[in-house]
DNA sequence: TCCCGTACCACGTCGCATGA
DNA sequence: TCATGCGACGTGGTACGGGA
């Protein structure tokens, strides 16, 4: 038997594959295979009553991460020819042998290649890919109304565009962002997906769980009106709703929602 | 200077089609 | 039947650019 080091990097691949099936038999999770390998994926697992597309891909171990590969290369008479999977599968299922762990990456956030670190780097940096934010067993099950990531990009972007200085933590925290403002003053920002009922926008408001000096701010992002709202933490107790349309019956405590437009409050409304 | 992402080359395995 | 070519898959390694 060959030791990993020495196996061709073919055999390590089908290696791999065999021991993501063991890893997602053991937790109790569905799994299929395509018939054949002309599929762009390798597995075909089962979860809230969905099916989901994995391309199982070896996590080689360096340099404090895990590296591995969001392309295919293939070889022909002209030369290497690189193919992403983009829609093709889901996930990327990454097994490291090195630490005997594994990852549940979406495909979108893999470009050609991806760098999971596992220890604090000598110098920060804003793109760090934190190996234990992608842990197999802290993804799994998909969610699939899940947009948290796609609205905390988007809110980004929005941000960037107005030119504020956007900082991540580097360690797991409760809030997403950290804002700095002209004057130097950061706020922990948490990001939340608002969604338009009964003419107000509502989220779910979970940075409350972790109490009131947990974070600064709220950013409530509503993919329907394509707006961004910023709520001061200390300006509701365990939730609060924005309303865009008038109400059947009138009250004073109504919390208008053009009234906490990003644009309106940034950054003078946070003292 | 460090770190991440991209791009490229190199090499191995496997299956299929084709021709001697 | 067997050798060969081709194209699909895989990983290893490295150079480079951009951003912090």
């Amino acid at each position: 038997m060959d030791s990993l080091d020495e196996m061709p990097s073919h055999r390590k691949g089908d290696y791999t594959e065999v021991v993501v099936v063991a890893e997602l038999k053991r937790r109790g999770i569905s799994v299929s295979k395509p018939i054949g390998d002309n599929e762009r994926y390798d597995l075909v697992v089962e979860a809230n009553q969905k099916f989901w597309t994995l391309q199982v891909k070896t996590g080689s171990y360096r340099d404090d991460g895990i590296n591995f590969r969001g392309v295919s290369q293939h070889t022909n008479a002209s030369g290497n020819t690189y193919k992403s999977y983009d829609g093709d599968v889901d996930f990327f299922a990454v097994y490291c042998h090195e630490l005997g762990s594994m990852y549940l990456v979406p495909e979108e956030e893999v470009g050609s290649n991806m760098f999971l670190r596992t220890a604090e780097p000598s110098q920060r940096h804003r793109n760090i890919n934190w190996a234990d934010v992608y842990e197999f067993d802290r993804n799994w099950p998909p969610d699939e109304t899940t947009g948290s990531s796609d609205d905390v990009s988007t809110v980004v972007d929005m941000l960037e565009e107005r030119g504020i200085t956007i900082h991540k933590p580097v360690t797991r925290e409760t809030y997403q962002l950290l804002l700095e403002a002209d004057d130097g003053t950061r706020y922990r920002t948490a990001v939340e997906h608002g969604t338009i009922n009964g003419g107000r926008i509502r989220f779910d408001p979970k940075c409350a769980v972790a109490g009131p000096d947990a974070i600064d701010l709220v950013l409530v992002y509503s993919t329907e009106l394509d707006t961004l709202h910023l709520v001061r933490r200390d300006e509701y107790n365990t939730a609060i709703s924005l309303r865009v349309a008038a109400p059947e019956q009138w009250n004073r405590d109504i919390n208008w929602a053009e009234e906490y437009e990003f644009d309106a409050r940034w950054p003078d409304d946070l003292e």
